[in-house]
RNA sequence: GGACCUGUGGUGCAGUUUGGAGUGCACGCCGCCCUGUCAAGGCGGAGGUCGCGGGUUCAAAUCCCGUCAGGUCCGCCA
């Protein structure tokens, strides 16, 4: 966890109950009675005739002198009036922005008593999360979770307020939605009115959204809730929050720019730094560098090809379509079980093996290599092997055979989890991937798959192959990547009946099944879609990674656990036999 | 669906490798003392199904099997 930064008010917060927030008062206040409000964060009682207590708000943390004794404990709620003055010589405390000054005379009072918390209300101890979730309403009192919240809602407004100066409308979309049997996973809401039908909560409002260019909105935004039944992560939750964009009467030069102006709008906000322009990656170059779509670009460690030099070997493990390495600078002197982990770990993502060669000094001043594969290999290939990744003694070289998109994968996540940093750590480095591929592998029947969505448009120069080789058509996608997090991802859009059938026919989507799935969507094309993209950023990361977390849970307010779990409500609970009823629902056995 | 890691007073840990009395540390909590502390200090005290179930053993926090919960990851997330 980080420091959080200082709290800057924009006003004093006085109330009727309050006169000033306790981390604002400082040298300045000297001779002012005030009265602050807050919770106990500490009491030291010197005897019958003193006692401190600090008292804390969101703001910090001021120490309040009492004259005599007070019988208050940690959390209770407490109203202090008192004097501001100088702390006496010798007395200061340089760790507190208040530190300068303490209030003097003061009188308490007790507005709620509490009970002891169920773990320090402060950041100096990494306490259980299953705990901190149960007591979420006291987990967000510490100073970190405060900062987090309020970062968020920086984040959040310097959005809002880069998209309205870019003319941007905000416009609200319905959370209960039709079902649309595509992508992730829904969450069903059944409907009391009509048994055996449901709403969905919304995946994303996609085509709410490409409804709104056909309604000549224009520009349209929103900080939008977005609901998905899929398993969790450190980075994925049932519902996150997105800054959704889509434009008419633009291309994909327009949106990574009206994108670029939001992100980094909200990057200042947050860090006080603007970054540089995003440069740009192919989605093919990034796969081939650094075995992902997503690549974190704040190290090397890249992707190195050697099919070439085991192009004719005898090894049969490296007599595959695509032979790829990575080095790791000094790995040579790893253990045998950690070699062995890592061999296991490339099995785990999907590699056949994993071929590992220590890189030592050879005869004559050369190099030579140190494997339990070497001896299948000849000269020429193990000098290729080194010159071509240019490995120095030392170093560990680490190699994958199989197909070029396998290959690729493992490698790329031995690249990160080797070499690579947590995400919140700095410095920024943001990147467009572009040209994503319009399909990603095949289906059950064979049929392509759309990589981003069926109603992405595809790469002009590659659109006559839609029908002979769908597989090699690149896509008017692109995502937006901070340090190898996917911050968001977006499209130009098919607004073109002809386009989109061609598609939905390499899809092998009939037109009967197009027009049940999204039939009110393309019949809406059909009265007037103006050329139309889009985009949409995930807040929940992005504000995660300014807030120097690893983990979208800090910067949620109530999030839930990886099993989708509620310490604090205990949600998902079942429903009452009388709900049920109502909603004309029957629980059946669990299935095994 | 799968892999790995974790689970010990309210909190954070050590103890598990090599079985031997619920043993220890820090914080917190309760009581008393203390007029300048600020992670206050001193003295005393309370607080434990060692996640749960089964097995091995004279004996299990410790070894074995199962299970539950949490975390990280693979699959999944158009």
């Amino acid at each position: 966890m980080t420091v959080p930064p200082e709290v800057q008010p924009t006003s004093n917060g006085a109330t009727s109950m309050r006169t000033d927030r306790c981390g604002t008062l400082r040298v300045a206040d000297v001779g002012r009675t005030v009265t602050v409000c807050g919770w106990v964060a500490k009491r030291r009682e010197h005897g019958e005739h003193l006692a401190f207590i600090d008292v804390r708000d969101y703001t910090g943390i001021v120490q309040c002198v009492v004259p005599g004794t007070i019988d208050v404990r940690s959390e209770y709620v407490v109203a202090v009036e008192g004097t501001v003055r100088l702390r006496p010589e010798g007395t200061v405390n340089p760790d507190l922005p208040t530190g300068e000054v303490e209030l003097g005379d003061c009188t308490v009072a007790l507005l709620n008593a509490a009970e002891p918390p169920p773990f320090p209300v402060d950041d100096r101890v990494d306490v259980d999360e299953v705990i901190r979730l149960k007591h979420r309403f006291v987990d967000l009192r510490r100073p970190t979770m405060q900062a987090n919240l309020r970062l968020r809602a920086k984040v959040n407004g310097a959005m809002r307020a880069a998209m309205d100066r870019q003319g941007f409308v905000e416009v609200e979309t319905p959370l209960l939605w039709a079902p649309t049997p595509e992508g992730a996973r829904e969450f069903a809401v059944p409907s009391r009115l009509h048994h055996g039908s449901c709403y969905v909560l919304p995946q994303s409002p996609q085509l709410a959204k490409q409804l709104l260019m056909v309604a000549g909105v224009d520009r349209y935004y929103q900080i939008a809730r977005c609901l998905r039944d899929e398993d969790l992560r450190a980075d994925r939750q049932f519902e996150f929050t997105q800054l959704d964009i889509e434009a008419s009467f633009v291309s994909q030069e327009d949106i990574l720019e009206f994108v670029s102006e939001a992100v980094l709008d909200a990057a200042e906000a947050a860090t006080g730094e603007r970054p540089g322009p995003v440069p740009r990656m192919t989605w093919a170059e990034a796969l081939d560098r650094y075995g992902t779509d997503k690549p974190d670009i704040r190290f090397g460690m890249e992707l190195v090809d050697l099919t070439e030099v085991f192009a004719a070997t005898g090894f049969r493990a490296f007599a595959a379509p695509c032979v790829k390495a990575i080095v790791l600078e000094g790995g040579a002197s790893s253990s045998r079980s950690r070699l062995d982990a890592l061999t296991d770990r490339a099995k785990a993502l999907g590699a056949k093996g994993l071929a590992w060669f220590k890189v030592v000094e050879g005869g004559g001043g050369g190099t030579d290599v140190d494997s339990p594969v070497a001896k299948f290999l000849s000269d020429e290939e193990k000098a290729g092997l080194v010159a071509t990744t240019g490995a120095a003694v030392g170093d560990l070289v680490l190699t994958v055979a199989d197909e070029y998109r396998l290959t690729c994968h493992v490698l790329g996540a031995l690249r990160v989890e080797l070499g690579g940093r947590p995400v919140s750590e700095g410095p920024y480095r943001y990147l467009w991937v572009v040209d994503f591929p319009l399909f990603d592998g095949v289906d059950d029947a064979g049929n392509p798959v759309a990589a981003h969505h069926p109603f992405t448009m595809p790469h002009p120069d590659d659109i006559d192959r839609l029908d002979s080789d769908p597989a090699s058509v690149r896509s008017q996608a692109y995502d937006l990547v901070l340090n190898g997090w996917e911050l968001g991802s977006g499209s130009v859009r098919v607004h073109r009946a002809d386009i989109q059938s061609r598609i939905f026919t390499a899809l092998g989507i009939s037109d009967e099944e197009a027009a049940s799935r999204f039939g009110f969507l393309l019949g809406a094309f059909r009265f007037g879609a103006p050329p139309h993209a889009g985009f949409a950023v995930g807040l929940d990361r992005l504000v995660a990674i300014f807030a120097g977390e690893d983990n979208i849970r800090e910067v949620i307010a109530f999030p839930k656990t990886q099993s989708g779990w509620d310490p604090m409500t205990d949600a998902p609970k079942p429903l009452a036999p009388a709900a049920l009823r109502d909603l004309g629902l029957q629980p059946i056995p669990k299935l095994d």
